[in-house]
DNA sequence: AGGTTATTGATAATGATTGTCAAATAGAGC
DNA sequence: GCTCTATTTGACAATCATTATCAATAACCT
């Protein structure tokens, strides 16, 4: 059976408290910094509890660290991501749920989990890079994202 | 300045013979094992440089390693990745595509590139699994996939 | 051909994450 | 409130992917 302790409210409150995306490490190191002396395996493992039982996102930043966040609408959705400043829109997507489990379903695979996420450049991001990176946008011109980076 | 070397013509060349994603530690198994010398760390500089210019996708499997896949072919696709044997489906999905770019310029992002792929058992490995993993494949159960998995 | 300099590769270093296991403790039952 | 026991914790070791180092090599310009 599942235990409460502080240690486990711990990461759950302070990480509702974040608000945005926070890796282990660093969740790991605002607790302490705020007097906690809690462990860094336990921040670990008590992470991986909350994102298994849905009260955590969590995604694989570009350079290959876990970041967390809290869920509070528990809510499941995918990530709008900016390559170039970082900032994160949340997007539903009830059309590709559905799409996702069907394909796998067609397939026969099961227990599937699905990697959905857009990466492009936000409108500010884009209008600042416009002046300088005339030759780099030209070879990834919009029409030509699909073939280029699309995965 | 750039320099054309074996060893670089030699990653691109089995990138691209693969045509699905596999990790810098996988290329440089195969390419060992095809009785090339070329050493780990190339690979992995040469992949970098490769996604870099824009020649090949990246992007990071849910247990943090970073996957490359060429991106020359002119199709573009998604993967069905079995998450145990690594046994690969290639999916089309006209409908992802559109969703994607919709949902992108909707919010102002351009030159996107989405991320979609999926991960699960496939039915062999969900037999062979079946007999040992009673108790994980019921916390598991197919309809928790999206909370617990997917991003 | 010769010289410059980017590239390579063996290995060490890094950094995130997971495994280990004895000690602490939450919660059930008395 | 007190005991008991299975779960959880935490310090540390182990693992794994990736990156840095740096001397040796090899591409490319002239």
């Amino acid at each position: 059976m599942k235990r409460n302790t502080w240690q486990r409210e711990s990461v759950r409150d302070s990480l509702a408290g974040i608000g945005g995306f926070i890796s282990a490490q660093a969740l790991h190191a605002a607790l302490r910094a705020g007097g906690s002396p809690i462990g860094l395996a336990t921040v670990y493992r008590t992470l991986a509890d909350l994102a298994a039982i849905g009260e955590a996102d969590s995604l694989q930043s570009p350079d290959g660290e876990a970041l967390y966040r809290a869920c509070s609408s528990g809510e499941h959705h995918h990530h709008l991501i900016c390559r170039h400043c970082g900032r994160t829109v949340e997007i539903g997507a009830a059309e590709v749920e559905s799409w996702a489990q069907r394909v796998a379903a067609e397939n026969g695979f099961v227990d599937a989990a699905h990697v959905v996420d857009i990466f492009g450049w936000c409108a500010q991001c884009a209008d600042e890079a416009s002046g300088v990176e005339d030759a780099s946008s030209a070879r990834r011109a919009p029409g030509a994202a699909d073939a280029t980076g699309a995965v």
